[in-house]
DNA sequence: AGCACGCCGACT
DNA sequence: GTCGGCGTGCTC
């Protein structure tokens, strides 16, 4: 036993999640023989003020301390009995953190969930959970219409097809007692033992492409690979993913699906559901605490062989790690974007490697990162041209708008074709990428603008709660209606937003039901639900929304779908513009239409001959891809090169610029003339939120040698004197400015 | 990141 | 005379 002459011999090197470098030493807790503490287990420990809980990354000899001893502090208390994370999973973290030059312990800290960075017992939580029953599965909801309460609750069970925990059903006591009694609901029951319940799926009809894909990743389970399903909407990946996992577990190997949204989520968990006898879990932020909690021991403790889960699913531990599927694999929100900014997909394909398992990236439209990797052979590409059962490749149509008549973003032949398409009884379905009413407010008088205080951007015009909005800060003020700066001028609204067009078409299309989809309208819980739900009972005539349309649903009786301004798209800053709109197209194209009801898809430009978009609709997809990927090339643009953004603001306007060009002028004798330095520049948003904010790019074709300069430059910044003033961060591999 | 300490303006 | 503004420095 320790005591003060008797210093413990061992001393434990703890990562704390702090945005410190480095790991910090402790003395075991008091009274605790530190040969029993494992590198992975969690620990109190005493820090500054507080008490944080970090993760003992390993145990040294006291002699190899190169701390003062006086200055060391005992660890609290040892929380777990045996590591939660294994040995590949703290390799993996320690690969991202210098990877992405993130401090390990907030790295470590994002591979578990909210519940045990808290220092929270790692036990699974019994919190007793009810699920619908075979005969509640199969009821409608309208079955239930004079009990409006109990069909809420039955409504609010088909939206969660696994099961709610009783905490949340706290609300509806009476209606949840009175579903039990009539046997639509039941106390659900997590299987022990998966084995025994286990079913073979029943054999589906692939088709020969299907069949190939399926094949080649069954046939590489046990090792590492990239494969890159390329399938147009409907050609069936979701299907290809189900008989691929069928195999994993038969062979008593786990499987992680990362998905992009929250939103896809609850539709592929209920195929999932349909298809496997044996526990799912899923992991995203609509969870509470507990449930991630759950979710995440059930994975580690090797109890599920399925988590399907967004981007912070990731580094689960899978003690039985048999295939990692990423779905939409280009999609950005799996790069983090603050704090740890690492991408998903890169570091799910590193941590493939490690466990030796094959990765399986599935898109229709993918990342010019892998279709590059595919150039290269390092990822194999397994295409589904064919589309499956009821799906029809739609009709394109761009729509030149120069010198057109237009109403409110609306080009008059748009305005025909959606009254034709109404008169059929079918759906429309707008898209415009920007929320609120107009993007600015400007006097007609004096010219004054709605600018943020403090950014460089406009006010938004949000009508209906009659407020101007910075949606880059969350500034906002009531909606004015004299000019402030001359007194006199008439304020007008200008540009398009989702808002004011729904205005327009409530004008134009008095009889028809029209249903907004943004942040703004499906901010309300649940809200979502019901305009789907609303969408595709045939109820709603016009769907108008932003981005989140374009993602996951697939709407049948949309036969018309436009796309109102294509052009900001087309001639952006950033070179992924081009990357991101072909793709949003795409996917958009993908949301309508079925064999008997072929969709339409109509694109407003004042660009109509523009070779970008020419060659995605003449000739699709992969030769745009290509095209694109030639332009990267030429320019010496990522994929084709490496790209680090080193970020920097401060709310002294001329710090953040002097700091980088303090980091300029050591970076040459490191350097040796290999990397490009471009910059300092201001940021695009040169103020955002009160701060001033410039950036540093580094770039190279190699991606070792990028590296290299980040692994010596980055400990000398922290010592400049200029680093004082301002607060800087490092973007490893960006999708986007600043 | 927190959270201290530490010196200069508007209030009981 | 104090309360508190955020500049600077530290965390085993």
């Amino acid at each position: 036993m320790a005591n003060r002459d008797n210093p413990p011999n061992q001393i434990l090197q703890i990562a704390i999640p702090v945005p410190l470098d480095r790991l910090f030493d402790y003395w075991p807790p008091r009274q605790y023989a530190s040969s029993t503490i494992a590198p992975g287990v969690r620990v109190s420990v005493p820090f500054g003020k507080a008490t944080k809980t970090g993760v003992v990354w390993r145990v040294i000899e006291s002699k190899d301390c190169k701390v003062d001893p006086k200055r060391l502090k005992h660890a609290e208390e040892i929380l777990d009995a045996e590591p939660l994370l294994f040995f590949h999973d703290l390799r993996l973290l320690e690969w991202a953190s210098r990877y992405y030059h993130h401090p390990l312990g907030e790295v470590i800290a994002t591979a578990f969930p909210v519940a045990l960075r808290q220092g929270k017992p790692a036990i699974l939580q019994h919190e007793s959970s009810y699920a619908l029953t075979e005969s509640g599965r199969q009821i409608e909801p309208e079955q239930l219409k004079r009990a409006p309460k109990q069909q809420a609750l039955l409504t609010l069970f088909r939206e969660h097809p696994s099961a709610i925990a009783s905490s949340a059903l706290a609300p509806h006591k009476t209606a949840l007692k009175a579903l039990l009694e009539k046997g639509l609901v039941q106390e659900h029951i997590e299987p022990a033992r998966p084995a025994d319940i286990f079913e073979k799926p029943k054999a589906l009809l692939a088709n020969p492409e299907q069949r190939q894909a399926i094949e080649a990743v069954v046939a590489g389970l046990g090792r590492f690979s990239v494969s890159l399903l390329q399938g147009v909407t409907g050609s069936g990946k979701t299907e290809v993913y189900m008989q691929i996992i069928a195999e994993a577990l038969q062979q008593g190997l786990q499987v992680l699906v990362l998905l992009p949204e929250i939103t896809l989520t609850p539709q592929l968990e209920q195929r999932f559901r349909q298809r496997f006898k044996v526990p799912i879990v899923c992991f995203h932020s609509k969870l509470n605490d507990s449930q991630r909690l759950n979710a995440w021991l059930h994975m580690q403790q090797g109890r599920a062989p399925i988590m399907l889960g967004t981007r912070s699913a990731l580094f689960t531990p899978l003690p039985r790690a048999g295939l990692i599927i990423l779905d939409e694999e280009h999609d950005s929100s799996f790069k983090q974007q603050e704090g740890f900014r690492f991408s998903a997909r890169d570091v799910a394909i590193a941590r493939a490697k490690m466990l030796n398992i094959p990765v399986l990236l599935g898109s229709a439209t993918p990342s010019l990162e892998s279709l590059f990797n595919v150039q290269r052979n390092r990822y194999r590409l397994l295409e589904l041209s064919a589309r499956a059962g009821n799906a029809v490749e739609p009709e394109f149509q761009v729509l030149d708008i120069r010198n057109k008549a237009m109403q409110a973003g609306l080009s008059e032949p748009l305005i025909t074709l959606m009254h034709n398409t109404l008169e059929k009884g079918q759906q429309v379905l707008l898209f415009l990428n920007r929320r609120g009413f107009a993007p600015v407010l400007i006097c007609h008088g004096c010219g004054w603008v709605s600018r943020c205080i403090r950014c460089d951007a406009n006010m938004v015009i949000h009508a209906g709660e009659r407020r101007l909005r910075c949606h880059h800060c969350g500034f906002e003020q009531s909606l004015i209606n004299r000019c402030p700066a001359c007194g006199t001028g008439e304020l007008q609204p200008l540009g398009m937003g989702t808002e004011r067009i729904e205005q327009t078409l409530t004008d134009l299309f008095p009889n028809k039901l029209i249903v907004r989809l943004d942040r703004d309208t499906t901010q309300r819980k649940g809200s979502l639900e019901g305009y789907l739900r609303q969408i595709h009972s045939g109820h709603a005539d016009i769907i108008l929304g932003t981005q989140m349309l374009a993602k996951g649903h697939h709407f049948p009786d949309v036969t018309l779908v436009a796309i109102l301004d294509i052009d900001s798209g087309l001639f952006s800053v950033d070179f992924h513009a081009a990357e991101k709109l072909a793709q949003m197209i795409v996917q958009v194209a993908g949301r309508a239409g079925r064999a008997d009801k072929r969709g339409h898809v109509v694109l407003q430009t004042r660009q109509p001959h523009h070779p970008m978009l020419t060659i995605l609709l003449s000739q699709g997809y992969q030769a745009f891809a290509q095209v694109a990927l030639q332009e990267r090339k030429q320019a010496g643009l990522p994929p084709c090169a490496y790209q680090a953004l080193l970020r920097v603001h401060a709310n002294n306007a001329l710090a953040p610029q002097q700091f980088l060009q303090a980091v300029c002028q050591l970076l040459p004798p490191l350097n040796a003339g290999r990397i490009q330095v471009l910059g300092p520049v201001p940021a695009p948003m040169a103020r955002r939120a009160g701060q001033f904010r410039f950036q540093l790019l580094l770039q190279s074709p190699q991606r070792k040698a990028l590296h290299q300069l980040l692994d010596a430059a980055l400990p000398l910044l922290a010592e400049l004197k200029e680093a004082k003033k301002v607060r800087w961060s490092l973007d490893v591999d960006p999708i986007d400015l600043y």
